[in-house]
DNA sequence: TATGAATGAGAATTCATTCAT
DNA sequence: TATGAATGAATTCTCATTCAT
């Protein structure tokens, strides 16, 4: 199996990349297609017409309608969290990890609305398989957040709070508003809502102030 | 009045008070069956054998899968939204508002499982008409608590706010612990979370604490 | 059954009259519906609301959809059938028969143009029995013209023939140009045709040309 | 252009070669069918099973119903008229053309009484757009005869005539026997009837009589 | 007689999935 | 690996007919 000729493992190393290629574009095709015509109304032919490949091509690389999906929402969802947990690193005080997490999510849903969509409205209705892996993704995010509201605690920034519902509420917020915009399109620039929501978490979590900054709305 | 055409008119009262009722009975069905099988899944046999009726006997009713479910949609709306209107009236201070609205949904959803499901779910991802409708129960909600903010913020009660999007964050944050609720069945009795989701909302929208209060539903 | 009381004898001869005339009405009703939609996707609901009255109704009069049809293919062909029986009485010499006849059928359609869509379209392919009715009305009518090749080869005015055959062609002739013009509407008038026609069908059958008359379209 | 790719494009080139072959099965069948229960009647099911296929591979062939009858329609028509139009590029004179034509289309529909049927009574009250593939058909037919009549015309063979008038009453004489033939089974022999009706067309064009031929039915 | 609610047997069509080539 | 023809179960919706009132 190892490399009993150069040219069969060169090849075999060519053919895997292509075989990542296809994958990824498949992905990308579904994603778009999922959110054009939603999980149920999309079909198999449209995925593969869209990858510009055949029915058969995508059934090799997943096994299934519903396993693509669920390798969709994990890429995506890596990515989500990844950013958002690199923010959160990167920032230092409370106030600003909360600023800087807030950011990122309206900054990458702006980007990639297909995506928000994709977490927000249809993976919610697909199927119980989907759902338990949404579930999981919003937990994970919400973890994110009741992490660091722990450490905001213990550093004695913030008052006693129950993590777990706080961040849930938090992520509950800003949810909403990325919902009404994904289907509405209103506001029309998503980031511009974002002084305003900062306070008002900032507000329900009990982080004081920072005074200085943004165009306050009075 | 009477005499000749009574017994017409009687027949045909009968008649449209079978069919009333019948049709009450087929949305009574529907509402089990979508909550059950979700949106997709469910199929008009379903509906109908529910209903103890005949497919032909429910398309009678209703034009189609979609109408019957935004009938459906409209009937639970009007009544969330109702409820929630009356205990607004009912109160008297913007804190004693916020508890009691807070109260009703929870109350209702924990009462409903079924429907919360079907609304804060199913409905999400299941046709373009019925996302409309969605959006649109979900506006008029947030309307009902921005009216409050406004009429509160007027009263001095509390500080300057976007109540739009104050409302929105608000009802966001509601929402999302009641999905995490139909979703995963946590936290096992939803209206225990009631006093801290409160006390966080009324910190959100700057309503001071009344202090003596809370877990005590006094 | 003899007027026991003069109200009741009066109420059913009422009652009968008013039977007879929604009979009618449904009967209209039908023929514009068949003609409109086709006999197969013409529904008893569309006749009944045509008519202005219930689905009930109409099975009251008719006990089905296709012996409604059959009413309605009976009435139409009497009216056709009695229409040129009388004008081939009226003409006294072979020639002259030939042309009133000509003149009637072609009238009769260009005024009704839906009836005689329901005769040469949509009967043709509704259902076995409609189709053996519809041939009965074909063969009458050729009989008709039939009889008529066969007096005037007695008294001599043409040649030797196939009185059937002829009867059939002729027909057939006449038919396929009220056809084109029920499908197509061409030519927009469908009685500007009618010279030519008959100089064409004179030929044919071998009644020599009157030579005064009509407009030579050398 | 041999080598590596040619085993490809043999298997493809077999693949195509092999759904050609299920097409046209699908297409007998769908004569079968429709012939034998009408339109309306055939059911998709009727014609997956009489091609020994599935109802989805009817459906991978041909988008629908409606579809297949005008494949159908169309292939059929095909033959028909490409049979007659050689026949008439074979006759040298008028005359021969006339008669040959007339023999080519009763010979025609004798041998497939059932393609007759499709094209003379269900294709008539189908469905829009399957009525107007056959009026295409039939105008096409018209027109190869009224070609004919105006060369003959020009050649001075026959009088002044109205060439689309004559052609369409020409086309509708045969026509009417034909379908009576389909409908009633009479007379038994098609052909036997050629001579006469063959009499019968010359006369009405004015195509003269060669004199020596056909057993006079006096 | 008239009404219209109810029935239920079908119909066309869709689409995830399989598999020979 | 890739292709695309083939499968067939499942689903929505239709409509002639019945019948209680």
């Amino acid at each position: 199996m190892s490399g009993s000729t150069s040219q069969g493992a060169a090849s075999s190393e060519t053919m895997q990349a292509r075989a990542r290629e296809r994958r990824e574009r498949i992905l990308d095709a579904a994603l778009e297609v999922f959110t054009r015509r939603g999980y149920r109304e999309a079909t198999m032919d449209d995925v593969a017409e869209a990858a510009a490949t055949s029915k058969g091509g995508v059934y090799f690389h997943f096994p299934g309608k519903e396993q693509l999906f669920l390798a969709l929402l994990e890429r995506s969802a890596d990515l989500l969290l990844q950013r958002t947990a690199e923010a959160l690193a990167r920032a230092s005080d409370p106030a600003a990890k909360l600023d800087t997490a807030l950011d990122v999510v309206l900054r990458l849903f702006t980007a990639h609305r297909a995506l928000a969509r994709l977490f927000l409205v249809e993976a919610l209705a697909a199927s119980p398989a989907i759902q338990g892996a949404l579930v999981d993704v919003r937990r994970r995010f919400a973890g994110l957040i009741a992490r660091e509201l722990i450490a905001a605690r213990e550093a004695g920034v913030i008052g006693p709070i129950d993590p777990d519902l706080a961040a849930t509420a938090c992520f509950g917020a800003l949810y909403e508003g990325v919902t009404q915009w994904v289907l509405t399109g209103q506001p029309a620039d998503l980031e511009q809502a974002a002084p305003e929501l900062r306070r008002l978490l900032r507000r329900m979590l009990g982080i004081p102030d920072s005074g200085k900054e943004d165009d306050a709305r009075s």
